[in-house]
DNA sequence: CCCTTTCATTGACATTTTTCGATGGACAGG
DNA sequence: CCTGTCCATCGAAAAATGTCAATGAAAGGG
């Protein structure tokens, strides 16, 4: 019987910050990762959801703890999907969001040399 | 003679995103700085004082490769320097900017668990 | 003392971002 | 079917941001 491997994340992401001077594009690219991540609520988004046993959350579960009304939790999930560090799931009418594994150290490790 | 020691950064910064639950006080601090450097202009600023021999540019420097006016590079590196990503040292009527050491790794930090 | 260089600050403008209410689609239960 | 729940999208309004030209301040050289 073939046992499953989980599969190795060596999302290198980007070109570090430190290692030479960088070029427009890749730091255009970076820096909208950044930009993810550079606003309040995403960042308690981030870490409501890291923070679930199962490591998931519907939106329902997010609304409510940020105070802010639903379309506007929608809108920052999206943003953190199209930056690549969330995953959406539907089952039934729920919508599930989950971190991407591995995006977040890849992130960190643009930041080191 | 009392020989001079250099002081050793122990910025922890702030609280890690997948720590648990952030406060909303942690996320907008964690934020403001993600967010300056949520930008490719300053990622490039970055990128260039941290390519420099002696690890430090002046704006004079800076202003010609990103192709940008001097009260914008000058605008940016002081929301980098407020960040605690940069530091700015008078010589003259030059104004010379470096890197905070370990602000740039403890920053990555907040990325992991 | 005047002129030049270097840089920060101000004021203005266009663009982007954040937020909400309203609407609509998909799904589950009666 | 009809109704209710969950959620994405649209449209609009307010706030924040990026950019530049113009101005000012500080230092150094003739």
């Amino acid at each position: 019987m073939a046992s499953t491997l989980p599969v190795i994340e060596t999302t290198t992401c980007c070109s570090p910050v430190t290692g030479g001077a960088m070029s427009a594009d890749d730091a255009i690219s970076l820096a909208s990762k950044f930009k993810a991540i550079g606003d309040p609520t995403r960042l308690r988004l981030l870490s409501l959801v890291a923070a679930r046993e199962d490591g998931e959350a519907c939106v329902c579960d997010l609304n409510e703890p940020l105070d802010l009304s639903q379309p506007t939790v929608s809108h920052h999930l999206k943003i953190l999907v199209d930056a690549g560090l969330l995953t959406r799931t539907k089952r039934g009418t729920w919508s599930y969001y989950s971190l991407v594994p591995g995006a977040l150290p890849a992130l960190a490790d643009t930041l080191r040399d």
